[in-house]
RNA sequence: GGGCGUGUAGCUCAGUUGGUUAGAGCAUGCGCUUGAUAAGCGCAGGGUCACUGGUUCAAGUCCAGUCACGCCCA
């Protein structure tokens, strides 16, 4: 007879293959018709609040994985603490404005025929482009698992958000932060506009190149030698730079003496044609800094200043000519020295003289008027210069010079770097009204955004120094942009250009974008803002024009913390509307993102928005480099890096056990070889799920639960391990350690679950009889098991562990992320831990013998074993106590004990006795005892007579 | 060039205040099983703890320097 179907085998429709790719898409469509996000939320209506406020990402391209990384750290936290019964609402964002977009969309209108470059037609096209796109990454976000308020995100376009980042600002300007000055930024002639960065692309340029002589005042004969490419700049020379490392050769040329780094002597008399030149003595940057030196065509002198970040010693003269308007460094120079930042051009790129000197100090008057921009190759402002030069004989060399020059992406031609009024956010400013100021008194801003961060924890904790230094070192904020996609900035000038900026205005202005959104201030003139927005009491100066300025996208961001956290009513905190429990970013955006937000909060709010920030590293390849752009366009990587790419390989849960996989406070490795690997652990998590699920099927915990101090010493040895587990997993959530999730679960599921605990089960589970009690102890055991780890999991597995999920029985929510998962320890007396301890003692010695007699050929499985401890007596009373339990423990099917003198236990394998069992496979004695049975044990046959009763 | 980090088996991680022959899981190899079967079990191999010096009775751990990589600045 075949007793096989006298066996309770394991059944289940829980697939063993995870088919995640198809599978997933079906569960999503399952949690959107059930409105899971929203049951969640209503479910925990009034719990103790948890809240992760969004970073956005910018509304541009496919989500990246690294992006798509960030997104699911998110979400696994979200997930765990709704989890542990907090209301943790995520309402996500998108940062909405900025250059980028504003420059794929010129291109693309350029490309239409359309080269007008005009706010209204730009702005709109721009809002279409980020919509689209947010729709694009709403949908891969959703699909990676995240959970969120998707049809109520917060955009930094929306208009009442721009509204209330404009309030936030009337308060900076209320406060006295604002103020307006300069700075030199990309200036495209043709295009009559600033550039940044990006709009910039670097061509072969002829320049220039000349070696000028700077007379010292006082030292006549004497003077230094400047090296530039760009003679037009001169009229704005201030000051010259020297490196105070590099030392500096006096030397005479003729009648004449001049000073030049001494490393760049050789080179400098050479292209000079100093044919016979004596070095007369060295000097240094002591000498240096008492120089002062005559301007060689404007009447005004000059001083010598330390610029050793920028003044090298591979080109030039060793002298760096200084024009504060013109330059980056040429900028914080002057910054640094109270240099004014002089920029005597037009916007037609002319020159002009300014109210930064006095007339008789500035350019000479023929050269008012000749334009800087190059016809044939040749620039009026050059040409001008160099003959005002030539005249004086300060011109020591001239000629022509290739290199790779910035120019204009629009127009094509070089742009020059040139001096504009900006506004500034004062850093250093001292608070004397409003909240901050009752707070503590005169403190510098930055002082306090020094004290501020000392209230914030940073995990890891060396992030307190990246922004502390970040805070630090940051000059005054530069916050106004010349963009038309970006909120308005508004500020408007009277007739004689001098800047109205008044917070009333401000907020009568925000009141106004609430109705109508931004695009109002470009859609309306200036009379007609002004008179709108003017108030009734206004003695100030009357508006003339408008500004054409945006804000900086940094304030945009920055403000979410008032403009989301504090309006949303689900965000809102109780004694702090504005601010959070965690922000959760890559570790760039302590100079970003937290930054901003951080100095925002404290001086429109008083404090900072967030309790908490965690840090990410970045996505690395195999080989722990970064993943770049230009790599992929070489075809560097299989596949692009967007989060679709992996999902529509691997399916999300494995890119979500990825993510989880790798301590993410260091830099993350993506590449096959490693998801791979994720995959194989997948596999395994799955496989110990499905085990337990499939040993269930005839099991009701309501009706067949066996008692804690009822159940079967196995049973109780595993779940006092499960509980360990349980509690070093939330120890592990609690600090954000996923990876500690990762390496727990997956570890007790190999060794504890598969290794032992369900290989060790299968006979009671399979031979026993169905409603037995050690089955229904084990099965109790199982469905607890099962349980609690499809919850440890599923802020993880978010789609497995949810379809496992549906098929324990009798489980007490409709889906696992709507539960409620409290720790449930399991306490065992020191005795019984002890006891156990001693028999897996026994086991591990047992193991290598058993696997020796397999070598040998003596047995096969360990069932075909009898094995036999010998030890002194001692050391064998716990393993006789525990006969039964051991003989499972070791899936053999005979054990004996022999006592002996020795001081240790050692063990020996023989074949077992009696014969094999059909049914359960043990060797028992008392097989063929049984007249109706003849090939079964007494246990089998007592099992067969149950299940036929 | 500066600041902040990181560097332990093929992969991902442990490694308390310095203290035995540096651990785990996975992967690999060799067996067993065929009643979890595109599964399961056992055993084995695998490490100059990035490198070089130093402190110490003793260094993966502390100190200094070097190299590589990442982020942020310049």
């Amino acid at each position: 007879m075949d007793y096989k179907n006298t066996l309770n085998l394991p059944r289940t429709d829980f697939p063993m293959k995870a088919d995640l790719v198809t599978r997933e898409p079906a569960r999503l469509k399952q949690w959107e018709t059930a409105g899971l996000y929203a049951k969640i939320q209503a479910d925990r209506a009034g719990a103790p609040r948890f809240v992760l406020h969004d970073g956005p990402p910018f509304a541009n391209g496919d989500v990246h994985i690294g992006t798509a990384l960030n997104k699911i750290l998110k979400d696994i936290i979200i997930k765990y603490k709704t989890l542990r019964g907090f209301s943790a609402p995520y309402v996500p964002g998108w940062d909405c404005h900025g250059l980028p977009i504003e420059f794929k969309v010129s291109q693309e209108l350029r490309q239409a025929g359309d080269t007008s470059a005009d706010a209204a037609v730009i702005r709109p096209a721009c809002e279409a482009y980020a919509r689209k796109f947010i729709d694009i990454q709403r949908a891969q976000f959703k699909r990676l698992g995240v959970l969120g308020d998707w049809d109520n995100p917060y955009l930094t376009l929306n208009k009442e958000y721009e509204a209330d980042e404009l309030r936030l600002f009337a308060d900076l300007v209320a406060q006295g932060f604002v103020y307006r000055g300069k700075k030199p930024v990309y200036w495209s002639i043709p295009c009559r506009t600033a550039l940044a960065e990006a709009e910039v692309e670097y061509r072969d340029h002829v320049s220039q190149s000349i070696f000028v002589k700077f007379p010292l005042v006082g030292r006549p004969g004497v003077s230094l030698v400047i090296w530039t490419t760009t003679p037009w700049t001169l009229p704005a020379n201030l000051a010259v730079a020297y490196n105070s490392s590099f030392s500096y050769a006096l030397v005479r040329v003729g009648n004449e003496e001049f000073i030049v780094s001494a490393l760049l002597l050789t080179a400098v008399a050479e292209q000079c044609r100093w044919r016979d030149y004596q070095i007369i003595r060295h000097l240094d940057g002591s000498h240096l800094s008492q120089l002062e030196y005559q301007h060689p065509f404007c009447s005004r002198t000059g001083r010598l200043f330390a610029g050793d970040s920028f003044v090298t010693n591979d080109t030039g003269t060793g002298f760096v000519h200084i024009a504060p308007g013109h330059g980056m460094d040429d900028y914080h120079l002057g910054l640094a020295q109270g240099l004014p930042i002089y920029s005597p051009v037009d916007d037609d790129g002319r020159f002009t003289h300014t109210s930064d000197l006095p007339a008789a100090q500035q350019m000479p008057a023929e050269m008012l008027g000749k334009a800087i921009l190059e016809k044939h190759g040749r620039s009026d402002a050059n040409e001008v210069v160099l003959d005002a030069l030539r005249a004086r004989q300060a011109l020591l060399h001239q000629e022509n010079y290739s290199h790779s020059y910035p120019h204009c992406w629009r127009s094509k031609t070089p742009i020059i770097f040139r001096a504009m009024d900006q506004w500034f956010i004062k850093i250093d400013h001292v608070v004397t009204n409003g909240a901050l100021a009752a707070r503590s008194p005169a403190v510098t801003f930055r002082e306090r955004a020094l004290a501020e961060i000392d209230r914030v924890r940073w995990i890891p904790d060396w992030g307190v120094n990246r922004i502390k230094s970040a805070v630090q070192s940051r000059p005054d904020w530069c916050i106004s942009r010349q963009r038309a996609w970006g909120v308005p900035f508004p500020a408007f000038y009277d007739a004689q250009g001098n800047a109205i900026l008044d917070a009333q205005i401000i907020r009568n202005f925000a009141d106004l974008v609430q109705q109508h959104g931004a695009n109002v201030w470009f859609e309306k003139t200036a009379e007609q803002l002004w008179s709108a927005l003017r108030p009734p009491n206004w003695n100030g100066p009357e508006a003339a024009t408008k500004s054409n300025d945006t804000l900086d996208v940094w304030i945009d961001s920055g403000v979410s913390s008032h403009a989301v956290i504090a309006r949303r009513p689900e965000l809102r905190g109780a004694d702090r509307p504005f601010q959070c429990d965690v922000y959760l970013e890559g570790s760039d955006q302590h100079r970003g993102w937290f930054q901003s937000s951080l100095l925002l909060s404290l001086a429109g709010n008083g404090a900072a928005p967030f309790k908490t920030v965690l840090t990410h590293g970045f996505m690395v390849d195999a080989d722990r480099e970064k993943i770049s752009k230009s790599q992929q366009s070489q075809g560097g990587y299989e596949k692009p890096q967007t989060a679709e790419a992996y999902v529509k390989k691997w399916g999300a849960d494995i890119v979500r056990l990825w993510v989880a996989s790798q301590d993410y406070r260091n830099d993350i490795i993506v590449s096959e070889e490693r998801i791979a690997k994720v995959a194989e652990t997948y596999r395994g998590l799955r496989n110990a799920l499905r085990y337990q699920l499939s040993n269930l099927y005839d099991f009701d915990p309501a009706r067949q639960a066996v008692p804690d101090d009822q159940r079967t010493g196995l049973d109780r040895w595993i779940l006092g391990e499960f509980a360990q587990l349980e509690s070093d997993v939330l120890a592990a959530y609690d600090a954000y350690e996923f990876h500690v999730v990762y390496q727990k679960i997956s570890q007790f599921v190999a060794v504890e679950l598969s290794a032992i605990y369900h290989d060790v089960i299968k006979d009671r589970c399979y031979t026993d009889a169905a409603n037995s009690s050690r089955r229904r102890s084990t099965q109790t055991t199982l469905h607890r098991l099962a349980t609690g780890l499809c919850q440890m999991l599923s802020p993880i597995l978010a789609f497995t562990a949810d379809e496992a999920w549906a098929f324990v029985p009798g489980k007490p929510a409709a889906s696992v992320h709507s539960g409620d998962w409290q720790p449930q320890p399991f306490v065992r007396s020191e005795a019984e831990v002890a006891a156990w301890k001693n028999l897996f003692k026994l086991r591990e010695l047992a193991l290598p013998a058993l696997e020796k007699a397999r070598q040998a050929k003596a047995i096969g499985k360990a069932l075909e074993a009898r094995l036999t401890f010998q030890g002194p007596g001692s050391l064998l009373v716990e393993a006789k106590a525990h006969e039964a339990a051991l003989r499972e423990l070791l899936n053999i099917s005979q054990v004996q004990f022999e006592e002996n003198a020795g001081s240790e236990v050692t063990v020996s394998v023989a074949k077992a006795d009696g014969e094999k069992c059909a049914r359960c496979w043990h060797w028992e004695t008392d097989v063929g005892q049984h007249a109706e049975h003849p090939t079964l044990c007494a246990r089998c046959v007592a099992a067969v007579q149950t299940a036929e009763a």
